[in-house]
DNA sequence: CATGAATGAGCATTCATTCAT
DNA sequence: GATGAATGAATGCTCATTCAT
């Protein structure tokens, strides 16, 4: 009686994960059969049923991938001692990732009904805020931010317009990209420099 | 010979349509069924293809309903002589319906996949887009706003950031509403403010 | 209190029957629905209903004047001195009414199945077969007709003869239709002869 | 790892087009539903899907096996060094058989209003025809067959009488079989013959 | 007469999940 | 581990028929 692998056992996790998450880009949450994603990842019905108790169990791990994913993009990001800059930068690869959008408008209407969601993104939020948060408070000991703002509100409104930016182009596919982007940033700097 | 009373049938339609933005702000578009819309209407499932021909041709008519509703309250909105004031009334309106967040999440969503819906979105986008883009030139001709900003970029990112801001109870319920309010007000005017 | 007029309620009749006609000959007898029936012949679907008490009433009233208008063909034909000739020009008739072909075989159809529909071909069977028997009788007297041939069996035959050409176009649409009817014309003609 | 097993499958798409086969001859295409196939076949609704995709791919599946296995009594009958004794025979057996009867009438209803239907019978309607046509020549060498008709057409006609031969008894259920079979043969007997 | 509102059972199909092998 | 057979409730939708007006 072999042992279980639990190196594989994990690799297979990730394998289903990854199918998941083009079949529920692809169709949404409620659109993606698991028998979509059964065949996105080359197993049978039964055999996903060893690695995820249900739809819904592949559904919160995979959002946590993301968000985790998300996180650690966030965390290069603070690296880049301009904080407008990495902003931009984000935002800018966010657009052309439609992908990543779609998924995160579901998760977000997702959320608003499905409590399990609803922790998950709340945790992985304030994750992001408090480090956005540190950054600012940083940035205000060196007066590069007013130092009047309160830093995790700020970080909070910032994240708000981040999601904002998200939803642009679907709301208008044949928005000028590159202008809005720059007045993104110019919203951004606007709001967080000291005032003179 | 009894003729169509117009007038009942619309009702009808009207009642249908309320009952599905019920179980759609509950459920949402896929969730919702059109047993719960029959169910919650009081009407038999027969009865309702009398008046709408497919469950996308109801939540094709509930969400323009919806946005036209809204659309009239950016109308009203415009009338408050301080463009911020007005915003920052209307956001706060939203946050308090979380109803209608879920909703508009959830039309974010589909419009993301379905080009039925996304057109619909997209042409109220454009409207309110406009309406707020007349309103800022008109503003910067007083002198209040920032005259080097283009008037349809920057109302187009002010709706960015109203859609961001809805979200953001959505990602952390127990967010200081007040405070966070207070600074996306903060936000706006520090954007549009003329340079001294 | 007005009394109905028979004249007109029997021309309602019939501008229904003539409705379903054409309904059935486009979807056949289950795929028209009452609903198209009604469209078809601009009433409402709760008026039908008084003046017939269902579909199948429609179902047995169409197929019946059908049957009695082929009925009043067959005697036309067989005014023709010559019975091949006559049989031989319903033929190309009924081959270019494809219409009618599509009901006929849904009659056929129907009536295995249905037994109020299978009484109404019956009668309508033995009325034309009589009258076919009666005309071969005839012939046979003035030695037009192999006098060893039983009427009522030869003319049963005939008739088989008839339906069948009939599926001949429904089972190979590019059939040469000249040269298969004149095909059936020998057929007939050397069934019926005397023998040298 | 247990593999698919194609004998198994084979057997149970057999069991439901059997199923199916029962029910269509009993209801129709139209009137016989998945779920009574589903019952008559021991099978939930879900799990026929498994096997068809769709009530349309049973219908033409069982039409096909339906033809397929009449192409083969076909080509028995052919072995039969005398034509019209099997085409007696077949006919006779044909009669018995009420059920293929009404199938075989559907079928010819179907296939005068849905084109895959239409198709699949034309297929056959040209195999056998061909086949026949074969037969045919080959007598016509021997000179058991007029020498003057056209093979091809000359079993388009015969087979047309075989289809009216089928409609007989479902037009008069009374019909005295032997007596008209006796004259199917006569009919074809002296269409055949060659002159003196 | 005539309308169209209203019903509710029925339809073909889908799908998350379980289970024997 | 791994397969795919099997389930059955649920889904969006249709339709013959009834009924108040």
């Amino acid at each position: 009686m072999r042992k279980i692998d639990p190196a594989k056992h994990e690799e297979r996790r990730q394998q289903i994960l990854e199918a998941a998450g083009r079949c529920f880009t692809r169709d949404g949450f409620r659109g993606a059969s698991m028998a979509d994603i059964c065949a996105e990842a080359n197993m049978s019905s039964g055999h996903v049923y060893h690695y995820f108790a249900s739809k819904e169990a592949i559904i919160s791990a995979m959002i946590e991938g993301n968000l985790a994913r998300a996180m650690t993009r966030f965390e290069c990001m603070m690296r880049n001692p301009n904080l407008i800059d990495g902003f931009f930068a984000e935002i800018k690869r966010a657009r052309r990732r439609q992908a990543d959008q779609s998924l995160m408008q579901d998760m977000l209407a997702e959320a608003g009904r499905n409590p399990v969601i609803a922790d998950i993104l709340r945790a992985h939020t304030l994750g992001v805020r408090s480090m956005l948060a540190t950054f600012i408070r940083k940035a205000q000991e060196k007066g590069q931010v007013d130092p009047g703002l309160d830093a995790d509100t700020a970080a909070a409104v910032l994240l708000a317009v981040f999601d904002g930016a998200k939803a642009m182009t679907t709301r208008d596919p044949e928005l000028n990209d590159a202008q809005s982007r720059e007045y993104i940033k110019t919203l951004f700097t606007r709001f967080l420099r000291p005032p003179e």
